[in-house]
DNA sequence: TTGACAAATCGATAAATATCTATATAATTA
DNA sequence: TAATTATATAGATATTTATCGATTTGTCAA
């Protein structure tokens, strides 16, 4: 129920834009607010808001609000699964393993 | 000289698209010609040239000619590593690792 | 060297997507 | 409640991309 549900297309086009990829390494590791994430990139609002709607139907992003602000976070647990699990249906002879 | 050379925004949009997974998973573990490809598929012979060239160009399949045919293989060892590179750099705190 | 087959490229078209401005919704504060 | 701030959504536009039919290029065999 975790590594079962996860669409490997769903999750490759999330990654696959520069700009998602830029937000990603941004809130990777903290928490950050939209305006926070939008200070830090060079696209508008709505724009970042857009993209890290993607990020969320993917499951890469969590969410959470504080007063305001809505605090986005990267799901590392689902990204690191997510990728093996891209392993595991496109390199089988290669096989990767979540350490620890 | 590797998984240095590996730009995630690349992979992931060689990734991004359902046909060409499809073309990924019929042409992992084993060697096939375009028309082979064509047949098992359901897409012209020219779309998936297209895409032949896309994952070529992310180095996610090697060629090989055989008399008229060229044939296909997915490139297993860099798909891991491309997945490995994912994981390292927007899950850091979930490390993985290519077993053996 | 001509004919046949395999794959790549070209050019056109339609669908998907990234981006913006304008506006709506949500939450807080005066 | 009205004003303010933060985020999301709507609608428009431009770019990218997936797809196809037609053609070209490459390889082999008769």
């Amino acid at each position: 129920m975790n590594a079962a549900n996860i669409d490997t297309v769903e999750f490759a086009k999330a990654l696959s834009d520069d700009t998602r990829q830029k937000i990603m390494m941004l809130c990777c590791c903290q928490e950050l607010s939209v305006n926070d994430i939008v200070a830090a990139s060079d696209v508008a609002q709505p724009t970042v808001s857009h993209h890290l709607k993607i990020l969320r139907n993917a499951g890469l992003v969590s969410t959470k609000r504080r007063g305001k602000q809505v605090l986005y976070t990267l799901n590392q647990e689902r990204l690191a699964t997510a990728c093996c699990r891209v392993a595991e249906n496109f390199a089988p002879e290669y096989p990767i393993e979540l350490t620890e």
